[in-house]
DNA sequence: CAATTGACGCGGT
DNA sequence: TACCGCGCCAATT
């Protein structure tokens, strides 16, 4: 894994504003990353914890990873609290919160020769 | 070097 | 709707 990937997926998931969210696969792929998905969440897995807003990233459907754990229930109450509305089962309304990127505010591969 | 795992994703049964 | 399997790409063992 490239420290550009990590840079990439770290600033993209850090830019998501609050009350919105991404799934692991749409961070790879805007990081620059197509079918990086694992790779994102293995990243946020060993990065350190309290860097970034890991809690605005969730699954294709907008399951929310590892459901059962600490991690789960806690990344329920941060998107809650900022006014994500989650669905009946607990997954979030991607309809609604899903973060639509505007051009130009791409994180990932910084086009340097533009 | 080969096999297994992993905060994933999609399709089929 | 729920469960199972396969594909992806790197890291670890």
């Amino acid at each position: 894994m490239s420290p550009e990937f990590q840079r990439a997926v770290t600033a993209l998931i850090a830019a998501i504003p609050r009350g919105k969210v991404l799934t692991y696969g749409r961070v790879a792929e805007l990081a620059g990353y197509p079918r990086h998905a694992r790779h994102v969440g293995r990243l946020l897995g060993t990065a350190p914890q309290g860097a970034l807003p890991w809690h605005r990233v969730v699954g294709a459907c907008g399951r929310i990873a590892r459901p059962g754990t600490e991690s789960a229930d806690w990344q329920r109450a941060l998107l809650e609290a900022e006014g994500v509305t989650l669905q009946a089962r607990g997954t979030v309304d991607l309809a609604r919160h899903l973060w639509h990127p505007e051009a130009g505010q791409q994180v990932g591969r910084t086009p340097a020769s533009a």
